[in-house]
Parts: C-alpha cells; structure tokens; sequence
DNA sequence: CATGAATGAGCCTTCATTCAT
DNA sequence: GATGAATGAAGGCTCATTCAT
C-alpha cells in the first residue's frame, strides 16, 4: 500500500520535513493530555510554534496531523527496536531480547505509543488501512523472529501458533501503556518483562 | 467509590430505566460505528427512539451517555461471566473454563466491549475512576479463580504472577476485539481459545 | 381600554383566582432572584406548588405570568394607597400624607414594585399598553391629589406644572426601590420621606 | 475596581476596537427594539456587519457584549457632559447649565441610556458592580457640582441632602428616557429642563 | 382538573478551514 | 512562505408548550 500523501503548499521538502517534525512533537503532547478530538488545530500550531495558517500550508486536514504522528511513531518504533536487535544471538535467547528490546522502546516511547493506540480509530479509512499495514509490519516483525526460533529447531510451534504468539506479544507490549495505571503501579519494566517473558516462555523450550 | 448519579428530569424510576436502556442499545450502535465523538446527541436521539429534548430528560451531558453505555456493559459482562461459570469444576479445569466462558461473553458482546474499551477514556475524571474501578473489579474476579487454583495446588505462583496472569487473561480477552481486524480472520472464537489457553497453561501444570 | 384576558381551561372562576394568586405569588420571588426572562416555566409551577401541566390550565403563556403579576401588583399598591389616604386633611398637608403613605406601600412592596418596574417592557404589546395604561392611573391619581390642593390655593401651579410635579412624585416613590443599592445604604425610608417631601415642597408654598 | 477585561481572539488592538466599535452600535439598536434577551447573538453579528464566528473573535459569551455597551454609554455620556460643561459660571447658574447639559447629553443619547438602564440587571455580578461604580462616579460628579454650589454659599444644603439631590438629579435625566411614553408627549426637552429645573431650584436660593 | 413525560425549535458557542495581506 | 482575521456549519443543550393518562 502506498504511503499516503499529506498534501502540503509548500515546495521545500527540507522545510515541509522540519516542519511536520515540529508538529509531530507539538501534537503528541496535545494528543496525550487531552486526546485527537479535543485538541484544537490552533492548539496543535501553537504548540508547534506557528500559527494556524502555516500549519495549514503543511497539512490538507486535521486528521493528516494525526496521520503523521501515527506515522512517525511506527517508523520510530520500528527504527529503535532495529537497533536494539543485536543478532549476536540466537534461538531462544534472541527471541527474549527482542522482547524485551521491543518492551523497552515501547517504555520510552510510552506517550505516542498510547495516543497512537488510543486515536488511530479516529484516521480516516484510507489512512486507517495505511497505519494498520503498519502494525502488520511490526506483526511480522516479531513473526519472522519467532518464526527464525521454530525454524533452529529452538521452539515447536505450528503456524498458527506462531502467528497467535506475535499477536501476544505485541499486545504484551501495548499493554505496558494502555493498562499502565494498574501495571506501572505494582511492576517496574524489568519485573514486567521478566515475568512476562516466563509465561511466553515456559514451557515452549523443548 | 459511588455509582455516578446521572441526573433525570424524569421520576418514574421504571421509565428511566427503560428509556436509558433504549438510549445504550442505540449509543452502542452509533459509538461503535463512529466513535463517541463524532456522534451527535441528535443521533444518539433519534437511534433511541425519542427526541433529543427526551435524551436530556434522561441524562444531564453528553458524557453520561458514555458512562451509562460503560457502567451497563461491564455489568452486563460481569453478569453473563457469573453465569457461564460452573463451579462443578475444579482446579486447571475450572480456570479453563473460565477463560473459555470470559472469551465467550467478550465475544457474545464485541461491539460494546470494543466501545467501552476505546472510548473509555473520553469519560470525565470522576465517571472515569469508576468505570476504571469496575475494570480492577473483573480483574479481581479472574484473580480470585486463578489465587483458587493455587491454593488447591494445581498450579504453583508466586503472588506477583497471579496478578500478572490476571491481567494477561483480561486483556487476551479484550483483544479479540480490538484485534479482531487481524484475528478474526485467522481464527475462529473455539480456535482463538484453545490457542491462548495453551499458551496460557502449558508449562504451569505441575 | 379592556383588561386582557389571560385564557385557562378551567371554568371554576373561584379556583382560577386561587391558583392565579399561588402563581403571582410564586413567580414574584423568583423574577426578583432572577427576572423574568432566567426564570423558567418550571420553576414557576413549582414554587407556586403545582405542575408545570397545571400552571398550563391557568394561563396561554409564559408572558401571561408576568400580566397577572404586573396587574395584581398595580392593583394591590392603589388599594394600599387608597386605604393609607386618609381624606380628613387638606392642602398641603394632605399631599405630604400621600406621598408619605404612596411611599410606604412602595417600600413595603419592594420587590414586587422594582419586578414590576424591570419586567414591565418584556410584556407583549398588548398587555404593556395595559399595563402602562395603569402607570397612567396611578399617575393621574396623584395629580388629582396635587391638583387638589391647587384648587383649594395651597400651592400654585400650571397645568404642565402638576403633570409634570406628579411624574416626579410618581418616579421618587419607585426610585426608593430601583436605587435602593445605594438610596437604602444611606437613608431610612423616614429619612427619605422627609428629605423628599423637602425638596418637593420647599418653595411650593405661597 | 478593573475595569472587566472581555477576552479576544484578535490582537490587533485597533481592530478590536473598531469591530467592538460595530458592535455596540449594532447591538444597541437591537436592544432598544427587542431587549437584549430577546436578541440573538447572530443578530448582533449581522448588524454589526459580519459572522457569528467573528462576534466570538471578539467577546467571550454574550453578555460581554452587554457589557460593552454599557461601559461605552457611560464613557461616552461621561465625555459629553464634560465637554458641554462650560466652567465659565459659578453658583447656581453653574448649577443650572449642568443639569441643562446632562438633559441635553440624556436626550441624544436616549436609546442608549434607556438600554442601558433597563439591562443593566442582566449582567453577570462582576460586571453589573463594575458598572454599578460607574453610577456611583456620575453621581459624584454631579454631587460635586452641587458640592460646589453650597460651598460657595450659592444654596444652603445639609451633606445628606446633597446626596439626596445628586440622586435626584440623575434619576430626573433617567426618567426623560424611561417615561418617555408619556413625558415626551407632553413637553419638549426644552420645557421638560426649565421646568424640572424649577422644581429643583426653586426655594433653594437664598 | 392535575400530572409530567415528550417534543423540537432555537439558542449560544466552538472550531476546522480559507484567503487576503 | 507566514500570518491571523474571517467564516459558518454544526454541535450541545434549554425550555416553552402540548397532550395522553
């Protein structure tokens, strides 16, 4: 699927770059105090520090706004975790970093990844089916990882199984952020993943 | 903490009942299709079956249709999982089953747990805190079956991965409704199941 | 110029006039709180002790409340002010004793007076005619006082002169009400008989 | 007091001027026909010569703009009778060309006083004390003429009566407005000042 | 006669978007 | 390219009035 194209006034793709990259950072911290719909375009130009009509000479709509910011944040999560992979390992043992490198960026990332996982029914359909490829992507991310495990021999796993373990891990790591006012308060990060990697874990080592 | 009062101009306690149970089935309905913003009181109205100067017979604001949709379903929820649960079982069997009842009236009420989960947050601080009480309280419950398998020794836990656990069943319940774009085309509910109840048991059995 | 007839449903005449006084009663304490256009047909049923339904059954319309209320209040300050004028004096004396006991009934009237006379331009056409037709008695009534004590040459004066002498009278007694912010800081209504009836006086006499 | 600070969009402070400028003209001729309950704030925006979504650039709620008008009458009252207070007199001739230019200042700008008078209570507290004091400053300025007259041994007056005469004085301007139903049928201004001047004057020299 | 639930026109206000400067 | 004043459709909510019970 194509990436969609925020129309844009603008000639300079550097200033457009800078620009949406302002905007970005200005609306995700509109998007996590007060959610897509009750923030104002004034407020997001404001808070990208310019004014409601050059945000407009960088956007065809509001909801491009919130598309950029839903784009950004997959191309950064999935930058992060890229680097994280260190592929010195194998087997089992890449698959608990991966998870752990993938809870990890989410941690950092806490903000953006829950107004991304909050707002994005909002997009609109076409650029709703553009963001969900993207968590598809990051679906077969973390497919292929515990595809590479099944295929040492390391795990057992049919199909569909593995399938089903991307999901789970992907929400396992959603979660952090979406039930962070009940998990953040009896786990830390490492509690969380440790005990969650022992669940996902136990019992699929042959 | 208190149910929220909603307001009523109305005084025939059986008529507000009535009459606000028209009003979630319709603001089910639209808040699935269109999300809690982007439906109009008017909407909510006329989906119920009444005026719009009736709708604010019944509530106060906008929110309350929300809270009441919220505070119906979990009830709702709550109730059905009380009845599916057999207590003729006992042990991993009994969580099993719970698990299985939990994943069946998640799915028998998709639209509406979808709504409430995503739109949750859209509540006002106050109705917020209870609604998110009532989500700690399903949490509770599933605790309290998992804490009873431990204590009849079929399965052995520290207090932190009961918890743990507790959470992760909930929330493998609730994504099949907010995944359900991905899962729902690969499994059906009994597959769905039965493969997050492996991946749930496997390797706790003693 | 008829008395305008406020239509009810219902026949029994002397019920009419009780619910009417319920009514007058009730809504004056609520146009004084808040006037007459923030106070709601509602309100006006229940603090005159019945349904909004029945309030419907005595009048044609929210304005017909602010009628009745204006009429019985005209016709209440003319009967007090009648029955304070004692006619065993004369001349000048006479006059002090009426605008002594118009004011009196003014005072007693407060709220009723000051309503009456800040409402008064939201009635509709007709009944303003009405209305103001009564101001116009009331107005008269004082001349015929003033023009009394001209014939009997106890003060002179030209026609224009007792017009215009009897607006003043007439204005003095309502400002007592419509400025009583800063008018009732500072005098009693004694005080305020008697600086009046100074400034109205002084030189007046031959 | 502060003066109340109606909150804009606009920061061109000329702009907002002007445009508030519009809109008081405009509101006050709606306000002198149907009362400022009964007029919309499109009404407003439409005779102020442009949209509801401009009126709102400018004012923060509809009662702004009863505000607006009220300060801007009394400013403007204020000034012109400055203006038409010539201090080349003394004593009660002073006196007279006061009450004389006040009249004059009332009778140019009777719609807006009458408006003035009669909506003044429907403004929120904050404002109606503001506007209140602005009362309170016309009455000392002409207490202060009074003031001046017996100081100079012109008239004889107790300091209640000065008060008591301020009053009087301005509610005799007010009333040129709020009777003139019948007043102006009567006189004209010219007979109305000589004659109430009389009635204020006369006996009052030494 | 009394009641009060139902109605919907209409109000105030917001805010995404445009466009002249 | 940047600005921000102008626009008006649309939304939430109120409340006078009606009418079935």
């Amino acid at each position: 699927m194509q990436k969609k194209k925020v129309p844009s006034m603008v000639k300079d793709e550097q200033l457009i770059k800078k620009r949406r990259e302002q905007m970005i950072k200005g609306a995700v911290s509109l998007f996590t105090e007060k959610g897509f719909h009750r923030t104002t375009t004034r407020e997001i130009a404001k808070q990208s520090g310019f004014s409601i009509g050059t945000l407009y000479e960088y956007i065809g709509a509001k909801e491009d706004v919130l598309y950029l910011v839903c784009d950004a944040i997959y191309e950064e999560v999935r930058d992060r975790l890229k680097q994280y992979l260190g592929t010195n390992t194998s087997g089992v043992e890449r698959l608990k970093e991966a998870v752990a490198a993938y809870f990890k960026v989410i941690d950092e990332m806490e903000d953006e990844v829950l107004v991304m996982y909050q707002e994005t029914k909002s997009l609109p359909k076409e650029a709703l089916k553009y963001v969900l490829q993207k968590e598809m992507e990051m679906n077969d991310m973390i497919e292929q990882i515990v595809r590479d495990c099944v295929e040492e021999d390391a795990i057992a796993l049919t199909n569909e199984e593995i399938k089903m373990l991307a999901h789970n891990i992907l929400v396992k790591g959603q979660m952090w952020t979406f039930r962070r006012w009940a998990l953040q308060k009896e786990f830390t990060l490492e509690q969380y993943t440790q005990l969650q990697l022992k669940f996902l874990l136990t019992g699929l080592k042959r």
